[in-house]
DNA sequence: CTGTTAGCGCCTTCAT
DNA sequence: ATGAAGGCGCTAACAG
């Protein structure tokens, strides 16, 4: 095939509009100084000669481009998989381009995507939690470039953050454990300091049960995987060496694979082990008995954290640092809360009434 | 905080090593030029002045970049994240960056996206499937960049591409079905047209039960949602208006679901009956009862198909169009093939005899 | 090995 | 409303 001999530019376009320059640059950016006449026969005839601008052109001499830069940990979780959709939609109709990176946890992995992105003169760059190389955060800080950080919270963001507060949401599963009386918690997770939002919700949960039942929360960290069969996994082992009254996990997937080992082993869910897992994914919602979770709003955590950022990006003020809320869902996957409920309606109190 | 004055670029840098401007360019790129001494000192103090290229104006002058653009569905599906995964492992230490881009199946947004992309000069593109706009074909055809064609296979592609058979893999599990004895068979796929993949298997279903069984082959299209629970309520709609005694699913995550329905429906998997799943994911095997199902090798194909893509990149030959093999792995969710056991041995013949 | 020259295609600025 | 001049930062191509 006759593969095209050569690009046209606004200069092409401009000798056959018999025009300037100018007037054509005018024209196709759609900015006024040009009659409605003549721009209109002039996008007439780039269009039959095919014209196509040349980013890197234009980004060259404004200093700045249309991509928008996205590191993700990883493809394999829905839960960024959803973020991003958010996300995407949002920047696509604004006319950004998405360049995105997996990191696969790994900080000095980010800092070289960075560094090369930012040859670019991105429009913005998001960032997945708080927890960077430093030189990453000089990097940035040091740019004028907006940066989001995503699904963590913190005090103190690079630029600006719209996440959820993931300790707090180890305290809100360990308030709800507490409250239904278990008292051998586990929590099912990566290994240590893979993932610090794991680890932020692991100490949420050891944080209430030690201060409301003095009871320490076993942590079992098999090796990385596939989430349904870590989680299947990881409570083999656990279940071996252990005897808790109560699984949390770190997603909804894994929890799905340590339900399905809990039948395995002959385990009855929620009469011999309760089971919590996190994010209220679609998933559970075809389960035969409903898994309690907390519920994350993952596709409004995309879209508010693409809304804040395109502000910034135009210069509008925006809020620095978000959080989102969070549900706590009971199911069916942990005991039912009747002695709770008479509690909240006064004829006993317990330990509850202590914490927080 | 004090966001850096003004970036450095060569010229600086050449003045501050007392060097000509391509010095400074021959040593950066680590092309041959420069004695290793001045190329050992430049470096230096290119890093001493936080040097950071500009990727634009290289671009502008070299007239081509290191940018990738991926196209795919959707995020949505392990399937397509582990294709990428496999990807984009292989051009990031090549130092391509992602571009990516998720069409929802719509080739409209597939084609304005590849415009967008075309403008930066991009190294190559990839897109999913085979079936796109028109004019994508004609842009790309009419383009130097290297074209892939991903995760279906055809003998007219735009440049290269790497995929599977799916008219092929719907004959499969069509075989395999009638090997088992399987009379009413029945498809839970998406709303049609919308995943011409997904057509093409059920076409190869048809096919073969058509042939040797004379036997239609039911249709199911819920509407599109998480696959979960599409193919719950896909089963579900289905069970109420016909009698199959066979389902096969577009995916692994959709016969999931379709387990699930059933159990909540009373019907007992295989006995009252079977189902057949696709790609053979990892959720698979922490399932109770193993899945049949078909093994796609995703992973490989993203691999196979970024090498092949960096090759064409580096005007080394490679194979214009790669076919990857398929596997049916028997499970426990279809009856077992005692029948056929006897048949292979030679007990008896049946219509099996006929086909292929 | 080293440096000079002349763009790459577009946009800002300043004339008219 | 229109156009001319100059430059964005970098790299081929050529000259020493």
């Amino acid at each position: 095939m006759s593969r095209q001999s050569k690009p046209s530019k606004i200069e092409d376009i401009a000798r056959m509009a018999d025009v300037s320059i100018m007037s054509v640059s005018r024209a196709i950016r759609g900015v006024e100084g040009v009659s409605e006449k003549k721009r209109a026969e002039i996008l007439k005839i780039a269009r039959k000669m095919k014209y196509m601008p040349n980013s890197a052109a234009r980004s060259l001499a404004v200093a700045n481009s249309n991509l928008i830069g996205i590191s993700l940990p990883t493809f394999a979780a829905d839960v960024f998989a959803e973020i991003l959709n958010g996300m995407r939609q949002t920047f696509d109709t604004a006319g950004y381009s998405s360049v995105i990176d997996t990191t696969e946890y790994d900080s000095e992995a980010e800092l070289n995507w960075v560094r090369r992105l930012l040859s670019w003169q991105p429009a913005a760059i998001i960032l997945t939690g708080t927890d960077h190389h430093p030189e990453t955060r000089d990097l940035l800080k040091a740019s004028p470039i907006p940066v989001l950080e995503i699904w963590d919270h913190t005090d103190d963001p690079i630029d600006i953050c719209v996440g959820i507060d993931h300790f707090q949401a180890g305290q809100m599963i360990g308030e709800h454990a507490v409250s239904l009386g278990y008292q051998r918690p586990a929590f099912v997770s990566t290994p240590r300091g893979h993932d610090k939002r794991a680890d932020a919700r692991l100490e949420g949960i050891r944080r209430v049960f030690s201060q409301q039942r003095a009871a320490p929360v076993i942590a079992a960290r098999p090796p990385l995987g596939n989430a349904f069969v870590t989680g299947f996994e990881g409570t083999k082992t656990l279940l071996a060496n252990h005897a808790p009254d109560l699984i949390c996990y770190l997603n909804d997937h894994m929890a799905f694979g340590g339900l399905m080992c809990c039948q395995a082993e002959g385990l009855s869910v929620p009469d011999d082990i309760g089971v919590i897992g996190f994010n209220g994914l679609d998933l559970a919602t075809v389960l035969p008995i409903k898994l309690t979770t907390v519920r994350t709003l993952r596709r409004l955590m995309g879209i508010t954290g693409a809304r804040n950022l395109l502000a910034r990006i135009n210069g509008v003020p925006t809020e620095l640092s978000k959080i989102l809320p969070l549900e706590l869902q009971p199911g069916q996957t942990t005991r039912p809360q009747t002695d709770n409920d008479l509690m909240k309606k006064g004829f006993f109190r317990s330990s509850q009434s202590l914490g927080r």
